[in-house]
DNA sequence: AACCATCGTTCCGTAAACGGAACGGCTTAC
DNA sequence: GTAAGCCGTTCCGTTTACGGAACGATGGTT
């Protein structure tokens, strides 16, 4: 189980166990070993290898609900950060748009804000009777206390980054 | 290192030691050593303990320099994720930036291009012959293929989010 | 075909992480 | 006062993860 994730990194890098080895320097049976789950690698052996492959020691041991994510018929986000300052609370998120449908959010609280930055695609967004369109690098903002909705443009999916912003209420 | 925050993490449960031990099967010995870091524990001794703590493997791994920081006269970055497409590589930051001094940074190559959403404070950046100023909620974007600079207006820190466009060359 | 390099696994002696028991220190109970 | 209980550390014999060497398998070269 991480030594299938060990081993996935190892071959997505396209370096042999043995190279690996040599580089973390540990020994051959040890990595064969812990890809195979025979061992039960200390710590100090898990991060040698880790280091090599150029991934935080948390990349193999990957907890599977880390970070919350929210899904709906088009858009699929996950939350990156949350930030809360004195008078508002932000929520970053990386947000994804499929093509083809677009979907319908329902209005926020009174004053929430949602700023998007568009990396690829074409993304039509803002409140539900006068979005706007963005391309790629572009920029949208609208006050989201009405529903609102998010479509891509075209069919080539919509990469973006969302910053929701809460005031203290 | 990791062992003070087993330590930490125990403490704050208020449970002894020899009661963390037996709750998780393992050895005080073992707990002790780990603790003090005379010992470099295996993974499963690690898990047991930590899934008696209540707490997911990664909170006591927390690798320092896991994400890559950068560090400015004025300016403090966090890479949050980095993101690349068919025509350009994304990098999103967390970025503060103290009040008082600004910052100037060097061009960047050709076609790169900044985006800043600030979350709190006011700042100030752009080229370095022609910065721009937002408030909190506002968004700048200039093409940093010249020197460009930051600074916070007023004595409020700024608290933003930057992404960095590199276009496939 | 014979050779050579490298692959990943297996064998083996050594070093160290393991659990259990013994220890000294401290508090509470009788 | 001393016995009992728990604390965290240290001692010790056992278990096991460690690195190095040997192994068979595979692919490229002469």
């Amino acid at each position: 189980m991480i030594g299938a994730r060990v081993r996935g990194l190892r071959e997505e890098k396209g370096i042999s166990l043995s190279a690996l080895a040599r580089l973390a320097g540990v020994g051959k049976a040890t990595l064969s070993g812990l890809e195979n789950g025979v061992r039960n690698p200390t710590l100090e052996t898990l991060y040698a290898i880790t280091a090599q492959l150029g991934v935080p020691l948390t990349a193999v041991l990957a907890e599977p609900a880390a970070t919350p994510t929210v899904h709906g018929a088009a858009v699929h986000a996950t939350l990156l950060e949350v930030f809360t300052d004195t008078d508002a609370t932000y929520e970053l998120y990386r947000m994804r748009v499929r093509p083809g449908t677009g979907q319908l959010s329902p209005a926020h609280q009174p004053g929430v804000t949602e700023h998007v930055t568009v990396f690829s695609g074409v993304l039509r967004a803002g409140p539900a009777d006068a979005p706007s369109t963005a391309p790629a690098g572009g920029y949208l903002r609208w006050v989201s206390d009405v529903p609102h909705s998010y479509a891509a443009v075209g069919d080539e999916e919509v990469d973006a980054s969302l910053l929701l912003r809460y005031p203290r209420r």
